[in-house]
DNA sequence: GCTTAGGATTTG
């Protein structure tokens, strides 16, 4: 453990191992024996870990100590260089910084070479191998995090910079080229940056590595160097990195967040930082190089242009050995005819471009010379920025002479103006914007693309080897009859199904697939009681449930009394029950007197058998001699063939003093009403596990389901004939047992929906607007 | 311990 961390200065002078003589740094001197000998200073300055190109990349830091002993104050020499090798400099980096007291053994002396320049010692000390040690008595509480745990960094306003210093600074970037190969051994960037100085500072940046230059995406990002040489050149200052050089690059936008752009893992970065970086950002909106800068898209380039394009990469091919041709979109449309430059399939890597060629949406880049070696790295879907792309019209190939002609680009050879290309990092802010853009087009899909790949592939074939399909050999896999029909007016685009799980809701599509499975498999089942004010949704309750309710109401009752009410009884044929049969007297005389009927005292068998004779009959009960109704799990009405429910949670009791007038005809909603009940709708609801090449997806059958099936579900609630009608269509879709190639293509229209599910966000599918076809 | 570039439109 060669650096060692102390808690107070006494304690540094009792690790001083006994066989260590003090030495101060003034009295070193090249020849001084350094076996068995310490110093003990404070450190003035720390500089990075660099790699040392010269030692097989061994890792260096320097620092410079100064010793403070009051007695030494008017000494010559007591600052000295020191120089850590290996991971005693990573060891001191972490551990120690600029206030710090540091107690230093074992070290070699050797000759200082920056004497003459820095004046500082004519040694410097060497701390390499596993006997040097370091201890370290922080210069005030330990702090945690890589903000504090280094000296703070000073930056130099651009019009205070003096020749030949190393300095470091702020600055937004007024011009750029992306790294480019030099005439030597390095990539050089290019830039020119400002600050509120207005001064500004050309900049050159060497590196063999392209991932250590910055990363500069437009004019007005902003920049942090450090450790840059300043020199004149041509009458102004300009900076070039040099040893421990490190560059973070920031968005320039107002208010955007400051997240530093950096290949380094670790870099120095506080608040003061970010304090800067807003300040510039806040400078530059107002200046007028960075409020003019505008932004074009395919949508408003026009012929003749030079701009800068963001774009995403559909597709590129190889020309020759000059050029590549990239196939880019940004979701918009542009106002000239886009020229397709005409690439056979087998050379094209990416996708197929023609549906969006058809909607004039791409653009065909062609990208010359020097730009090759970034184009030929680049993969499809890359999201991409050009700098200084020209735009021209062209005449295509087979282009009528009455025709508009067609817009080409090029990004020319050379790095004039800028130009050049970069891939965009993930966060960087114009991708949302550009994302937003191209989601709009979702509905561009593979279907169409398998298709329009087909059709390719026949167009690059020799007419002779042109073969029509016929049934046997095609094989999209998705054809043959539908067994359903879409009733929608609107024109959307097909989409798979991995498609739709792909895409962002609310959305309308047509989908072709068949059906896997489907929920409930006892289809009775999906018959539901659904309110409409409450959105309570259950299943309709069975028999047993129901004459469970009627008999607990009809035991020991007494048939009720009430004064609104026409009553007549006869016994049951058990002891003890009587039943009983009420009409309003309102309604005696009127001609719907017979129309509504309360019942009491009945079993379900014999409400059921009653209600064939009569056509509304209401179930009640007796509560202290008064009219009440029956639980709601039990219908509140019987009609014909159909049970009616009423709502749990949204009905009323207002049953005590019903209103029978001004009724013409009583039909099951005007009871409900008077009775103070929230009649429950009947729906139908079931779970489709749909299936096609691409994926398997659940979808509802619900809003639709009635159209779907031609069926109303009330009907369906009380005609067996209905419900085995939906079995019918349900076993003709999906076969019991049968495998995939004997359910049948269905035609759908899908609506892709959000439902906000405990606070999440789930996307849901439902068909819709989709019927099934009858013979 | 210091070459490269140091902005300034291809001509396909």
């Amino acid at each position: 453990m060669p650096v060692q961390k102390v808690n107070d200065s006494s304690d540094l002078d009792a690790k001083v191992p006994s066989h260590l003589q003090r030495t101060s740094i003034t009295s070193l001197t090249i020849t001084s024996e350094p076996s068995h000998r310490c110093v003990k200073a404070k450190v003035v300055h720390k500089g990075p870990v660099i790699s040392c190109a010269q030692k097989d990349g061994v890792e260096m830091l320097r620092a410079e100590i100064r010793e403070e002993d009051p007695l030494q104050r008017a000494a010559e020499h007591t600052s000295i260089n020191v120089i850590f090798f290996g991971t005693l400099a990573k060891d001191f980096s972490q551990s120690a910084r600029q206030g710090d007291v540091v107690l230093l053994a074992d070290f070699a002396i050797k000759k200082s070479p920056s004497f003459l320049r820095d004046k500082l010692h004519p040694c410097q000390l060497e701390m390499d191998g596993d006997n040097a040690c370091v201890y370290v008595w922080p210069s005030v509480a330990p702090s945690y995090g890589p903000s504090t745990s280094e000296a703070k960094y000073t930056y130099v306003p651009l019009n205070m910079l003096k020749p030949k210093t190393v300095v470091n600074v702020y600055g937004v970037v007024t011009f750029f080229k992306q790294p480019f190969p030099s005439k030597g051994s390095d990539y050089c960037s290019t830039l020119k940056i400002t600050d509120q100085s207005d001064v500004k500072v050309g900049c050159n940046i060497f590196s063999k590595k392209l991932e250590d230059h910055p990363v500069i995406i437009r004019v007005g990002d902003i920049i942090r160097l450090h450790r840059f040489k300043t020199d004149v050149f041509r009458d102004s200052m300009s900076l070039l990195n040099t040893y421990g050089w490190s560059t973070v690059s920031f968005d320039g936008t107002v208010d955007s967040p400051v997240v530093p752009r950096t290949s380094s893992k670790s870099f120095h970065f506080e608040e003061s930082d970010k304090r800067i970086v807003q300040e510039l950002r806040q400078w530059a909106a107002n200046q007028s190089w960075i409020s003019n800068e505008l932004t074009v898209s395919l949508s408003s380039v026009q012929p003749g242009m030079y701009f800068d394009l963001t774009c995403q990469l559909l597709a590129k091919a190889v020309m020759d050995s000059r050029c590549i041709l990239l196939k880019v979109w940004d979701g918009t449309k542009c106002q000239h005819p886009l020229l397709n430059v005409a690439v056979a399939s087998d050379a094209l890597e990416g996708e197929s471009t023609v549906p969006k060629d058809r909607m004039n949406l791409t653009a065909n880049i062609l990208v010359y010379d020097n730009h090759l070696e970034v184009a030929r790295d680049l993969k499809p879907g890359t999201f991409l920025r050009f700098y200084n792309l020209h735009s021209l019209l062209q005449r295509a190939p087979d282009q009528l002479p009455d025709q508009p002609n067609h817009l080409s680009f090029h990004l020319h050879g050379g790095t004039s103006y800028g130009r050049g290309l970069r891939s965009l990092p993930a966060e960087s802010p114009d991708l949302q914007s550009l994302k937003s853009a191209l989601e709009k087009h979702v509905d561009l899909d593979e279907y169409d693309e398998v298709n329009d790949g087909t059709l390719l592939e026949i167009w690059y074939t020799p007419p002779e080897a042109v073969v029509l399909p016929n049934d046997e050999e095609t094989d999209a896999g998705d054809t043959g009859p539908s067994y359903t029909v879409r009733t929608c007016e609107h024109n959307s685009q097909r989409l798979t199904l991995a498609q739709v799980k792909r895409s962002t809701p609310p959305l309308s599509c047509h989908i072709r697939a068949h059906v896997k499975k489907y929920k409930p498999q006892q289809l009775y089942q999906c018959l539901k009681l659904f309110c409409s004010n409450c959105k309570t949704l259950t299943d309709v309750p069975d028999d047993s449930a129901v004459a469970k309710v009627f008999r607990e109401s009809a035991k020991d009752n007494q048939p009720c009394d009430e004064q609104w009410a026409a009553t007549s009884s006869a016994s049951s044929r058990e002891p003890g029950r009587t039943i009983s049969m009420h009409i309003s007297r309102d309604m005696v005389g009127e001609s719907t007197h017979m129309q509504l009927i309360f019942v009491e005292g009945t079993t379900l068998d014999e409400i059921c058998v009653l209600s064939r004779d009569y056509k509304n009959l209401v179930p009640v009960r007796s509560v202290n001699g008064r009219m009440t109704l029956m639980d709601l799990t039990a219908p509140f009405l019987f009609s014909g063939d159909k049970r009616y429910y009423g709502c749990k949670r949204c009905s009323l009791n207002t049953f005590q003093s019903p209103v029978f007038t001004g009724v013409e005809t009583w039909d099951e909603q005007a009871i409900a009403e008077a009775l103070g009940v929230q009649l429950m709708q009947y729906r139908l609801l079931i779970q489709f596990e749909l299936e096609d090449q691409t994926d398997t997806l659940e979808a509802l059958l619900w809003e639709n389901a009635e159209k779907f099936f031609h069926v109303s579900a009330v009907d369906a609630s009380g005609s067996q004939d209905l419900q085995d009608k939906i079995q019918t269509i349900m076993d003709t879709i999906q076969p019991p047992d049968s495998s995939l190639e004997e359910r049948p293509w269905l035609d759908l229209c899908l609506s892709v929906y959000a439902v906000k599910d405990n606070d999440r966000n789930q996307v849901c599918y439902q068909i819709d607007n989709t019927e099934i076809k009858e013979e």
